[in-house]
DNA sequence: CAATCACTTCGATGGCGATCGAAGTATCGG
DNA sequence: CCGATACTTCGATCGCCATCGAAGTGATTG
């Protein structure tokens, strides 16, 4: 049973506080260098180079050298899929939390990226809603695409993400450890999220991964795809 | 961002050896004792019992007693998920072997149970031929039994484990650490299990996850299945 | 070429946690 | 009751690793 020791070793990389740190900064989906990771994570130059060099060793994150900078990403989808679960079953363990949220902790609850999807409420509302009027289907397992929704979203501009897929249109359903909901995530919350910032309908916090849906945004949602979500409740 | 060091404790705690070993005993789907677990992991009863109880307490495992035995067991599909995905992620992160497998891995690879449902060589041939049959449609993102699905299902006797939902039926394809394909998981993949195990088509290792077969097991994966998988290739 | 910047390597330190022996607490069998 | 068993708690030890200062490499700028 060789590979309980590499299971560990993977659990001990994301174990670490800096680390997981340096990768919930990259869940962003952008590649950034040694320097700023370092800053995120509270540590310095030198500590975070030792934490990169073990992550893109052990193919957790790959970089590219670009001159006198060093761009860290995101190595595999699997290594996505890998931090979301971890975040879902660490909000499940935690206790409610009572606790005030700050500005950007609002800002994050709100909307988010994760690494290529969006999450978050407004997320978890595009998702519920498509369900409800059974465009998509999913339960904790899995989710579809149906027949009504291929037409929806094709009509609505999105049949290059929809039509170069040969088989039925599956996606990944993600439990959003804010809400503790599903949204949608895979290569069809991937399009979908490059769709809607091709529409201008929300702009990413220079520093963060929250996302804020402006005017036109709000108004989009609305007009195009019929989700109301301007009655976000207030945060607990 | 209180959650990072959420994830970052969830991740220390199956970073080290002795928990993974733990963790991937429990993999089994059956409840075990401390001191089984202690010499699975091949650590004296103290350091075991220190061990669960952190995981206890991180509601990763449950407990019951039960006169002078206390039984633990995985306590949430979404820690199985999780280490399903971690040895997805290790298996990638791993070189191909070139190692000579053991009696028990060489069964392990073969067949095993993977928590509550089938993994190995077995359950990807089982898979892949359903897909090519079209009675299921998955890719790395989702899966779900096709109409074709249904009603073959329903002719063998899964009418239970079909019937009980009110949904299409979609399960997770989880990701085979040993052949690197798909099988199918979730609670399809559960009822599955369940109903191969009820028609006495193989027998479980006592102290290992492994499964074997029986000559009636093969016969009845060809004969009720159509399911062909004698041709085992030598394991490389 | 000199100065600066991004990043790495080296070396030393310090703390945390994994481990086990010994002792303590429950439970079962007789 | 007594001994055996399953398990926990306590305490001490020990090794590993995260951290940072200092120094080194390589690229960019003026």
């Amino acid at each position: 049973m060789e590979n309980i020791l590499n299971v560990a070793e993977i659990g001990a990389l994301v174990g670490d506080p800096a680390r997981a740190c340096i990768l919930s900064a990259l869940m962003d989906g952008r590649a950034h260098t040694a320097k700023e990771l370092a800053y995120r994570a509270r540590i310095t130059a030198q500590t975070a180079s030792s934490h990169l060099k073990l992550l893109v060793n052990a193919n957790l994150l790959s970089v590219v050298s670009q001159g006198r900078h060093r761009y860290f990403r995101i190595a595999s989808p699997l290594v996505v899929q890998l931090l979301e679960t971890l975040g879902a079953v660490a909000a499940i363990q935690t206790p409610p939390r009572q606790r005030r949220p700050s500005r950007v902790d609002t800002a994050m609850r709100e909307c988010r990226y994760c690494y290529d999807h969006l999450a978050g409420w407004v997320a978890v509302q595009i998702a519920s809603s498509f369900q409800q009027r059974h465009l998509v289907e999913f339960n904790d397992e899995g989710g579809l695409i149906t027949g009504a929704g291929m037409a929806f979203f094709a009509d609505r501009g999105l049949e290059n993400a929809l039509g170069k897929r040969g088989n039925r249109i599956l996606f990944r359903p993600c439990l959003d450890w804010t809400e503790r909901r599903y949204h949608i995530a895979g290569q069809f919350g991937a399009d979908l999220a490059v769709d809607l910032a091709n529409r201008g309908w929300f702009e990413r916090c220079p520093q963060s991964r929250a996302v804020i849906f402006n005017a036109a945004g709000r108004a989009g949602l609305k007009d195009v795809f019929d989700i109301e979500c301007e009655d976000r409740p207030a945060a607990a």
